[in-house]
This record gives structure tokens, sequence and C-alpha cells, in this order.
DNA sequence: ACGCGGCAGGAGCACTGCTCTTCTTCCCTG
DNA sequence: CAGGGAAGAAGAGCAGTGCTCCTGCCGCGT
């Protein structure tokens, strides 16, 4: 606190002091490794024990820089849903400008293509929640990039004259009440319908990796790729962006 | 094997045996006290040696009645999908007839509704899989039930001269042919466009129920019951029920 | 220069899944 | 109807887990 104010000299503000440094480097490898342990073994497979073996120390000394396992996974899911939004970011932003059905498919094939790499950090992130987390603020923010990213897909839809059809259909007083304060805060161009219409997109883009990687499709089809496309396009199509 | 047809006199042939009875009882009592500590304390929290000392057993004395223990959540995964199929089967079966959109959202209500009573066990049927298992020829009968009955109400909506809209956009080769095979075995009514649009709807709701239970829904709504309803009855108008 | 605080190591507790070995009890068969 | 074999139950034990406490070491700021 309130520290570079009084040194004079060339004592920096901002001094990682050496130690910090070290400690921060040392939860960075520890995050490392875990991030591997988990994608060979699963969440159940993450082991403090086996981490620490792994970095060459012992497992008490973990403590000190994760208070529990669960904080340790916690961890490793707000990285996780960084990791994922910068991918699909960057993929949209790779996409032709004008093409906003081109947009849309590249943010699905994206998250889709990210899922299927990281199998167990996307479970971590979209399958049953680990027993003893509660998403924090920490996590809250990254979470919300993807769906962002299609409220302002949709929103441009909209300003070009497209976008979800209204089918008239009224909302419930308690969720349009919802609906508007979300609207106001993150999707001012867009109807309560149309953002309702956008977090079902979502619910729908979700639903369909969940399906493909937890095996409830193994009747349906074995092209998960074409089939997943195929659905995608339809999805896009239903939000006016074709 | 071929046992009844030596013995004479009045041997019944099917006779359980007193032992065979009673292994089946105690069956039974895992499989139930390992239900409420499911209930109780997730999937992570289910311990063959807690159930076998709520029973007065020792632990070693389980693994004659199940090898191991995800043989005992592979079994309580089978009964959960047997037992919610049967529950949104009656609830569609109490529906009005005449009404197809009623009796999709019978289906869709009371899935909901069964999952939130049982979030521990929808989780395991839905969320992430427990590590070690294997979908069996078990499970894949009973994990069918939902699927098949939203497949005969659209059938049903077909039949009416409803159902859903065709969108004219071609169906990727190897997908239609997938689709082709599963429609001539559950789906002998319904194109195989039709019977991919009742798959997404399927994985809606599933989408939805995942997104309510797993918490990210937190940021649009807070009356979970009506935005569920709200979004059901536009499933189920594109899909022609109403 | 010194003392405090962050840090690593080790031992230990309570728990887990699972195996093996021993002993009892029931059931089928000769 | 008697005996042998199989099913069952119990106990000890192994390797592993998360987590806590205690003991020192060592770098950092005063």
């Amino acid at each position: 606190m309130a520290r570079g104010a009084r040194g004079m000299h060339s004592e920096r503000v901002i001094q990682p002091s050496a130690r910090a440094r070290v400690r921060d480097e040392l939860t960075r490898e520890i995050k490392e490794t875990a991030r591997r342990q988990l994608a060979a073994d699963g969440s159940a497979g993450l082991s403090l024990r086996a981490v620490a073996r792994e970095l060459g120390m012992v497992s008490s000394a973990m403590y000190r820089y994760f208070p529990s396992r669960d904080d340790l996974l916690t961890a490793l899911i707000a990285d996780a849903h960084d990791e994922v939004g910068s991918v699909v970011e960057a993929a949209e932003a790779a996409a032709r400008r004008r093409s906003l059905l081109g947009r849309w498919l590249a943010v699905t094939g994206a998250t889709r293509t990210w899922a299927l790499a990281q199998p167990q950090q996307y479970a971590l992130l979209f399958g049953s929640p680990v027993p003893g987390y509660q998403p924090t603020d920490a996590t809250i923010g990254p979470a919300a990039r993807i769906p962002l990213l299609m409220i302002k897909l949709v929103s441009d839809a909209v300003a070009a004259g497209r976008g979800p059809v209204a089918d008239g259909r009224p909302i419930p007083r308690a969720v349009r009440a919802d609906l508007k304060s979300l609207r106001a805060s993150v999707a001012p161009e867009l109807t309560e319908q149309q953002l309702a219409h956008t977090v079902l997109a979502w619910t729908e883009l979700v639903g369909s990796i969940n399906f493909e990687l937890f095996g409830h499709l193994k009747a349906v089809t074995s092209d998960y790729q074409s089939y997943f496309d195929y659905q995608m396009q339809g999805v896009g199509q239903r939000l006016g962006l074709a």
C-alpha cells in the first residue's frame, strides 16, 4: 500500500520484490503442471500430491500457494475461461467482416475445436460443477466473453436490418424485467426477445458440444463435425444472420 | 443353466433359491443407500466404505455385489435413466391428447422438475461423465426413452399436418445417411430434416436445464421457471406443435 | 545487524478404493 | 443324507488422497 509515494531516489513503484516474482513463477508452474494432469486424467485425477511430486516439492508446501485443491481447480477454471474466450474471439476476428453467418460459424467452430482439444478443461467449464466450487467475480467476467461476442454479432445483424424474427410471444413479466436490465448493460441495440433468442443460441451451442463430448449423440450420427456445422448453420439462420 | 428341465415333481422352474433372493435384496439396499449418499454429497462423495458402514457390513464385502465403485455408479446411472424416463412418460400421458404443445410442455416441465429434485442424479446422466464409466447396452435403452417420446410427439404433429417446417437447407451426405438409418428404426414418419430438428430440440431441453443447474443463467434471469417455460414454448412452436 | 515473516520439509491423521487371506454358511450333487 | 464346493463375510493390509501441525531455514525490510 501507499509505498511508492514515500521513497525518493530511483525506487521504482512497481517492484515485484524478487520473492514475489519467484512466488508468481512457482504459482504459474503449479497451474501448468496441474493443467497437464487434468488433461491426462480428468478433474478427479488431479492430485495436489502428484503435482508437488512432479515439481520436486512436498505436498504441504502446496498449501502456501493454494489453500485447497478446490482453489487450484477454481484457478484452472478461470484460466480456461480466459483461454477459450481468447481463442474464439481471435477466430471471430479472423472471419470476413461482411459475412455474419461466417462469423457465427467461426465462433461455434472455434468453440467446438477448443472443446475437442481440451475436453477435460471444457468439462470443467460446462459440465457438472466441481463439488466445492463457487463461481467468483474472477470467473464471471471471462465466462461471459463468448456470449458477449454472440450478442455483438446479433446486434450487427439487427443494425443491418436482419436479426432474429419476432415471433410475437409475450415474455413473462419477471423474465422480461431481468432481460431488460441485462440488455441495458450489455445489449442496448437488442429487444428482450432478441436477447432471449441469443441466449438460447448460446445454450444450443454448448448443448450440442456437450452432447457430442458426453456421448449422447452416439446413436444419432458418427460424423460429428458435419452434424454440428449443419445444426449451427440452422441456429445462425434462425438468429437472422444468413 | 438347463436346470428346470431335469427336476420332476413340483420343482418350479423360476425359483429364486432363497440365497439369490437375499442377494437381490442386499443389492437393492446398497443401491438405495448409495443413492442417498449421492443425493447428499454428489458423485464425488459416494464412498463404498461409507455405504458399507451404514449397512453394518465391512467394505470388502461390497465387492461381492459390485466389482468396483464405478460399477456401482453405473448401476445408479441406469436406474436414474429409467426413473426419469418413467416420470416423464407419465407426465406426458397425463396431458390432454389433443394439445401437442401441452404434451411437449409436460415433457419438458417434468424433465426439469425431476432434475431440480434430483440434481446429483441428473448431473450423473447429463453432466460430465464419470471417469471410468462406459455406457453399456443396459443404459442406452433407458436413456432413449425421452428422445423417443419427443419423436412420437413430432410424428403426431406431422400426422396432423403440422411439424417442423422445412428450411430447405441440404443435410451433409454422411449425416443424412446416419439419420436415414436412425429414422428407419425409430421414426419412420419423419423426414431426416424433421428428425434432426427433433434432436436439436432434445439438445435445447437438456442444455437449458444444464445451464440453470450449473449456474450459467445467473446473469440472465432469476425466474428460472418462467424463463424455461418461455424458451421451451418457443422450441415447441418451432417444432410445429403449436 | 537483527528480527520477523514467508517458505519448505517431515510426520501424522482420517479417509479412500481395492486385494488377499481366513473362516463360516448355505446349496447342490453323488 | 452326507460331503464338497461355492458364496458370503470379516479382518488386515497396501497405496494413495487432502489437509494440519510443527520445526527449522533464509531472504527481506527496518
